[in-house]
DNA sequence: GGTAGACCTGGACG
DNA sequence: ACGTCCAGGTCTA
């Protein structure tokens, strides 16, 4: 067993390189767990068939990552993988500066809703996850892909004797929910040849997949036909707006889920997924957004590039960065009322950083 | 080319 | 208690 150090990157007085709460469980990846054990928070993760246990240190600004001394992982290795993952190459301080001062919307949440980053994704994974994103919450979505992954995904060999401490916390310590999760066995994502197959239709809908069974089943069959993983890593090199055409083409895949796939699984930064959410930030906020786009109940295609449009002149070549750091000043996930962890945003505030961008509530009266 | 409805499911809300 | 609404949408007529 042992402890590896990875210094983040400085984000100046009191600001925060990496908020991980936020960016794992910000809607961008749905294999990550929480474990809150004598007021510490450790992080347990599987990315790329490899389980990572992380613990972030705000006052040192450290990012710790325990790993299996028993798996062939040199420390080297581990922490090139985490820097790439969390882009922590990337200084979210100058982001955010530049952001701030371009933008007074964005000045007005950055202070709170610091160390949002975007991920850097396997793409096969990104894809089948947001598929199962369409008109879905963020719980049953991570439930989704962690059945998918149980029953389609292979067991990751853990040696049980290493893991009975976590950054020193023995495992007695955990809760008893806790260990029986710290106890049975994580599963890797699995490849497309066996999402490919006809049956996985049924057999997802068996697991709750709803009508997304299909599509995931077909998507799958439809990527290994163009090439399979090394297609959809081909589409890293390509243009963006090319890049987003080709997955628009794919069985269950629209816009929205091609651009979360773009910004999150191709490292194209400038891609703004366009939901409902940032739809009404856009109308409340950014009037000139839709300038010229006439004015419909829904996501018009029309209305859904000039959104996108004008978040990438506006924020330029990381727009969709940006546009994410806004998103979750909307994600009442992170921003709970009664907050069981550490909270998201000043507790006594008269306003909450939510209602800075958009309406608590709205009102559907029919 | 653009717009309503249907679509699986489960938790929240009245 | 139960119907209705909604969740980071997509497909089809």
């Amino acid at each position: 067993m042992k402890i590896i150090k990875i210094p983040l990157p400085s984000a100046g007085a009191n600001s925060l390189a990496l908020h991980l709460q936020r960016t794992l469980h910000g809607g961008q990846c749905f294999r990550w767990k929480r474990f809150l054990v004598n007021s510490l928070e450790i992080w347990r993760g599987i990315v790329n068939g490899e389980v990572w246990w992380l613990r972030l240190s705000t006052q040192t600004n450290v990012l710790f990552c325990q790993i299996d001394a028993s798996l062939p992982v040199s420390a080297p290795d581990a922490i090139k993988k985490i820097v790439t993952y969390f882009r922590l190459e990337t200084s979210i301080a100058n982001l955010y500066d530049k952001w701030a001062k371009i933008d007074p919307n964005f000045k007005k949440v950055c202070d709170v809703f610091q160390g949002i980053r975007v991920l850097d994704q396997e793409p096969v994974e990104n894809t089948i996850s947001f598929i199962c994103s369409s008109n879905n919450n963020i719980p049953r979505i991570t439930q989704m892909v962690s059945n998918l992954c149980a029953e389609f995904g292979s067991k990751i060999p853990i040696s049980l004797p290493e893991l009975k401490t976590f950054f020193g916390v023995p495992l007695s310590s955990f809760s008893p929910e806790d260990q029986e999760e710290l106890e049975s066995p994580c599963y890797s994502f699995p490849d497309l040849d066996v999402l490919a197959k006809p049956e996985v239709e049924e057999r997802l809908r068996e697991l709750g997949f709803g009508y997304r069974a299909k599509f995931v089943q077909g998507a799958s069959k439809e990527i290994l036909r163009r090439g399979g993983r090394e297609w959809l890593m081909s589409l890293r090199a390509m243009a963006y707006p090319e890049a987003h055409a080709e997955l628009v083409s794919l069985p269950g895949i629209g816009a929205k889920v091609a651009d979360c796939v773009c910004l999150m699984g191709l490292g194209h930064l400038e891609a703004v997924p366009v939901d409902v959410h940032v739809l009404s930030i856009a109308r409340t906020h950014y009037p000139k957004a839709l300038s010229g786009v006439r004015e419909t109940k829904g996501l018009s295609k029309a209305a859904y590039q000039a959104v996108g449009n004008f978040f990438r002149d506006l924020y330029g070549e990381k727009a969709g960065w940006a546009q994410a750091v806004l998103f979750c000043a909307d994600l009442k996930s992170l921003n709970p009322p009664t907050p069981d962890g550490i909270p998201c945003h000043a507790t006594s505030e008269q306003v909450s950083p939510v209602s800075l961008l958009t309406k608590r509530k709205k009102k559907k009266n029919r």
